[in-house]
DNA sequence: GCATGCCCATGCAAAAACCGCATCGGTCGA
DNA sequence: TCGACCGATGCGGTTTTTGCATGGGCATGC
């Protein structure tokens, strides 16, 4: 097989050539304009109407103009041409983390006010970013963690394990949800001792094990008993009953949004102050440059943002899937 | 300004390389589906991976995986390859003449029966040739087609000139429209005769030199002289004052097509019986590949379809602008 | 009508790019 | 720890491309 090897197919390179002759109709320029000179130019051309077995362009020694055939090449290379570049870009923004899409996985109590501040942010910071939601629990966000399916979860537990990469995103203090008239409505501020031999709502140990150890845990240090009732784990769920007069719940100051009528909330002192944390956790490992991009949206002077969050009106808050 | 030439743009070859790699997963395979070996393709992907700035495969020696940029590129790389092989298709296509576009101009009366017979035939033998139509007097056609305004045009007086080819596509006979009582009407078949000394609207010798000409050589050579009242060169315009009742008129065949309510026609006996004639003229130098499929609908066999057309009713026929 | 200028094509030698072979280095599984 | 596998790299030979010089056609001007 000798001979000018069959080439069944054309090169960008000589795309560039034609387009180029063809808009100047002049292949001295449009080789001046490709920075060569004119024999390889003309050469080029020669290739790629072999290749296609079509003269695209008619040039005596007096003139170049268009074939037919050349018109409607010249509007399909100027397409290719355009295309390459929008590709090559396109691919540079995803590579720089500029843009892309990360996959977040979140708790339903996150999604309360954390996750709304923060895809406001994005909105604002990082534009170009999709993000893709998924509500699940901690558990499932670990898994997920681990087989890819979501670039980054917001969890509750710190996760300890060294493939991770965690950090703290908000501390919250502890609210109590009260029905009308309770008595303790009367505080403008109540401790762990208004709820000592009190019914209290209680998270369950298995479906909501974060709170569950945290709240036996502050009761045990300050030697305080409630009457547990119930056992949920869905904070919604909480507060209805809250409203039904069965008893108070401890919930974390973003449930407020809530707001269900004849529910009313007042702040509890523990220590520390804010015990309610929330952790976003995603692999050291993960090759998505946009999470390098969207992590900056998570650190510290994001909470003016959140702060300003909090002043808007609850209609504001586009609540997400 | 040494070292590897800087390449800001990448080529064809390389989009292939990096398909066949990113669908195989695997260096050995892909360049065996590229006919090359391996080393060879690691380098186009280098080179591809340089000139975007960004890295698109992760290779380790175990496995080949996607990058999110490289799966960006993936379908932005098969996007433009796909577009690169329906170009050179198309422009195939429209070189070989299977395709494109021609521009026809035709004169009024050529439109009432020849030109919607083509437009059928282009329909069902040439149905990638797009029409495109301009209506005009002859004068005009010619000077369009030499500006190149039009490819082909449907004319009555034959042109002579050397750069033109023509082409009789059509001979028909003449007709004599006649107004509802005219006694000329108990005959099945008229000569001259019948126009002598009779009231006829005539064609005008400026709007209609090839009809003005033609009927008066006829009316010389039989040695009959009608009355001419009026001059005009629209046919619809004379049919119209035939029904009023001014006179008779003379009119190709393919006028009946208009059928005036309260005219008939009666076929006239001439020498030679099929005076009226039309024809296609183009310039011999026309490289628009689409004539030359064009024309073929204009040869011998056409006149098939155009006894088919005859037998179909009007309605069947649509009447282009 | 001949000289001249312009312009694209072509011959040719030098330069660059590309390919295949052999081999390296790293990783996984036995 | 060895061997198999896989992609990267060094290197020599071949193909391709480039630039220079030049050929040849065509229109313009004197």
């Amino acid at each position: 097989m000798k001979g000018p090897s069959f080439w069944s197919q054309f090169e960008l390179r000589q795309l560039r050539c034609f387009v180029a002759a063809a808009e100047e109709l002049h292949f001295g320029r449009a080789a001046a304009r490709m920075n060569m000179t004119q024999p390889p130019l003309s050469r080029q051309i020669q290739l790629l109407e072999h290749v296609l077995g079509v003269k695209l362009l008619d040039r005596t020694s007096r003139a170049v103009k268009l074939t037919p055939a050349g018109r409607v090449f010249l509007l399909e290379a100027r397409r290719i041409l355009r295309l390459t570049e929008s590709a090559a870009l396109a691919t540079r923004r995803i590579a720089s983390g500029e843009a892309g899409t990360i996959t977040l996985g979140f708790t339903a109590a996150s999604g309360y006010s954390f996750l709304p501040s923060l895809l406001l942010q994005r909105a604002s910071h990082a534009p170009n970013i999709d993000v893709a939601l998924k509500e699940m629990v901690s558990t499932e966000q670990v898994e997920s963690l681990v087989t890819g399916r979501i670039d980054i979860g917001l969890l509750r537990p710190p996760i300890a394990r060294p493939e991770f990469t965690t950090l703290k995103v908000t501390e919250e203090r502890l609210m109590a949800a009260l029905p009308v008239g309770d008595p303790r409505l009367a505080e403008a501020t109540l401790n762990l001792k208004h709820f000592d031999r009190q019914p209290l709502i209680m998270y369950a140990a298995d479906g909501a094990r974060y709170f569950y150890d945290m709240l036996t845990g502050l009761f045990e240090a300050a030697s305080v008993t409630p009457i547990a009732i119930q056992s949920l784990s869905q904070i919604h769920s909480m507060l209805a009953l809250v409203r039904a007069g069965i008893g108070a719940a401890l919930v974390p100051e973003a449930a407020q949004s809530l707001h269900f009528d004849d529910v009313h909330f007042r702040p509890v002192e523990t220590e520390p102050v804010s015990p309610v944390e929330l952790f976003a956790a995603w692999r050291s490992d993960n090759d998505n440059p946009a999470l390098g991009a969207f992590l900056d949206l998570l650190r510290p002077q994001s909470f003016e943002d959140l702060e300003a969050l909090a002043e808007l009106p609850d209609t504001a808050i586009q609540f997400p899937h």
